[in-house]
DNA sequence: ACAATGTGTGAGCATTTGCTCATATGTCTT
DNA sequence: AAGACATATGAGCAAATGCTCACACATTGT
């Protein structure tokens, strides 16, 4: 679609522009002649390139989930004979830095992406990282693939769930590099679970009452 | 400001209205004009008890969240001697069977909310919870208080990111039993550091590579 | 019965929003 | 140079939205 050069220098500070409005004013604020006046572009231009203000958004959040996705694929792709606690460490680790590269755009997006219906991109998004992570850890575990699925799909959402309450919640990412830490410790944690026993017994007996009274 | 039965009997319609309002079309559905048909009264007795459409929203949004505050704290009172792994359920069942009641409503009312600045009602409630566990954790800790915050934090952080990820993904719950026992698991493994070892040292030297090749 | 006050009404206004379309200006090919 | 096509313009419209206000009805106390 795009045969000038121009037309993608367009597209590209329309996109630039709606993260601008949205970092600034909220979704509130987050108006089509808006977008188009931050741009520099009139707002026929704007509805040139997009069927409206919707496809817009949704064209825009698809692409950084994109880019985040794939990093974490490309992240999982290398991962000849690793430990479980490097796989821990290798995945929290990816998801963390393609998020938190732009905490902000993430955030004011995902706010964003609210107003519409977008979760398809959200699940879409969760099975592309379950995928990924599926890769990592087959070839580790011995018991049934639904087992592993559960596992996955459960440590993924802890993953993508808990980053998302700190960025939330700790604008500055201030307590990041804790958070991460502790993200590791708990994955490593968790999956050793996969080397040692099935996951239908219950772990209430391994390990003792820990609890150390006064 | 209620001094007859039937007001009391608006705001009721009103708040349900407004669920209501939000679970049939959505955000943008969410109107006031639309909330009062639907609640049965008029535009001008909706502002004669909100000053705005965000007042509203507020309310609505805190009193549901301090439902669920108030389930968790309950829940964490009674700690009378328990171990870890019972605290591990304890604090798991308790938060997610405070969500899982309405997992519609408490994803309508997040959509709602991101359309306004509620970030300090749920700053609010991630405050409330952390307090909560901190005192269900407090006399099983024997390191600094610090580390206790970070660990809380983090768990609180984890269990509900996990779960709003898997409500807004599985909106039929249907992964909900599995997810919440692998979220006990999980608990319950991250936390069983707390009893065995500091937090500082390096885990991947406990566990052994275990990675079963082929 | 009657006023005082709490409660409910809804037509309609000011503003905003997403979007269209007739037109203008670039850019490429021949 | 000139036509063909891609790209850009922006005034303005139809619809929607939050909200006001002048007025009506209900309940209470005396």
């Amino acid at each position: 679609m795009p045969i000038q050069a121009r037309s993608q220098a367009t597209i590209e500070a329309i996109f630039e522009a709606t993260i601008q409005v949205l970092l600034q004013g909220g979704a509130r604020a987050l108006t089509t002649n808006r977008i188009a006046e931050k741009a520099g572009v009139s707002i026929g231009t704007l509805y040139q390139y997009f069927p409206g203000k919707e496809a817009l958004l949704y064209a825009l959040v698809g692409r950084h989930l994109d880019k985040a996705g794939e990093a974490v694929e490309r992240a999982c792709r290398v991962h000849g004979g690793m430990s479980l606690a490097d796989c821990a460490d290798l995945f929290v680790d990816a998801y963390i830095d393609a998020k938190a590269g732009d905490v902000a755009v993430s955030r004011a997006l995902y706010h964003a992406s609210t107003e519409l219906d977008m979760q398809d991109l959200g699940a879409a998004m969760l099975a592309r990282l379950h995928q990924a992570v599926r890769g990592l850890l087959e070839h580790a575990h011995g018991g049934q693939p639904e087992t592993l699925d559960t596992i996955v799909f459960s440590w993924v959402a802890v993953v993508t769930g808990g980053t998302r309450v700190l960025f939330e919640q700790d604008g500055t990412i201030e307590r990041l590099p804790a958070f991460r830490a502790q993200l590791k410790l708990m994955s490593r944690a968790y999956l050793d679970i996969l080397g040692t026993s099935d996951m239908r017994t219950d772990h209430t007996r391994n390990g003792e009452c820990y609890l150390a009274k006064t």
